[in-house]
DNA sequence: ATCGAACTACACTTAAAAGGTATACTTTAA
DNA sequence: TTAAAGTATACCTTTTAAGTGTAGTTCGAT
């Protein structure tokens, strides 16, 4: 079915959130959690991917949170996704060819054609900033 | 990781490879198995999705076997995603907005966002179809 | 200094999905 | 009538998804 997965999902709207912010802003967990509907402790976990991209930052203690560490502008949805899952990969031969039955046969064309549809959707990931939603 | 399943990579190269015989030969699941690598039980499997969705026939007792139902020009990547693994969606909420813990808000613009990448994908597969990778 | 608010690290749990296998059955050409 | 071949259904095992628990560490405020 070829989904993104709920951390994706809530990463999407952790890092919109931030982005409505006034730059630089720091906010904690649990308001991000309440505003966006987010699991606070699942918040947490997935925090530090996104702190790990580069695209938030953190700071502990007290009056602690998460800020957006770039321009919105410069955000992609592709950066959050591979920032979360990794490398979008349609199928596994396509990362690793030793998950091929046909082991990575190069004259397979199945795996040629969606090696091209990848690059598309990839592109259109990289298409979609955050800068433009909060315009929105 | 966003990527499709063995059981569609499977159906891809099952049906490629009826494509590539002479029009309505019959090809038992043994034969097809051997010659793409897919384990006989799971193809015989998966097999019945194809059918149901049009895309291949078959024909039961001694000298049965499955033929392409459609000219393989007719027969796109869409098609075989769809009737495997049911319609395309990057996100669950883009199907059933009950699973959206914001509930489907009409004003989520994440969700906006990869509907309209969901599109541009779900095009980008309909533009491959079997006939194409037949003659190259 | 120290207390508590807040993030971090890591391990654990539960449920669902993926991937594959087994058994019994139906159809049909020879 | 029999053996070859697809069908149906149910089962199993492994992996992934999603979420929770516990024990830290950091740092602002007092």
């Amino acid at each position: 079915m070829m989904n993104i997965n709920q951390a994706t999902d809530y990463a999407f709207r952790a890092v919109l959130y931030l982005a409505r912010q006034t730059r630089g802003r720091v906010v904690d967990a649990q308001t991000i959690s309440k505003a966006e509907v987010i699991p606070m402790r699942f918040l947490l976990k997935i925090m530090p991917s996104l702190i790990k991209k580069g695209i938030v930052g953190s700071q502990r203690g007290a009056k602690g949170g998460y800020f957006l560490a770039e321009d919105p502008e410069d955000i992609t949805f592709l950066d959050v996704v591979e920032a979360i899952e990794g490398p979008v990969k349609l199928n596994r031969c396509l990362i690793d060819p030793s998950y091929c039955s046909k082991d990575g046969a190069p004259e397979c064309l199945v795996h040629r054609t969606l090696a091209g549809i990848q690059e598309k959707l990839v592109t259109e990931l990289a298409g979609h900033n955050f800068g433009e939603l909060v315009r929105k």
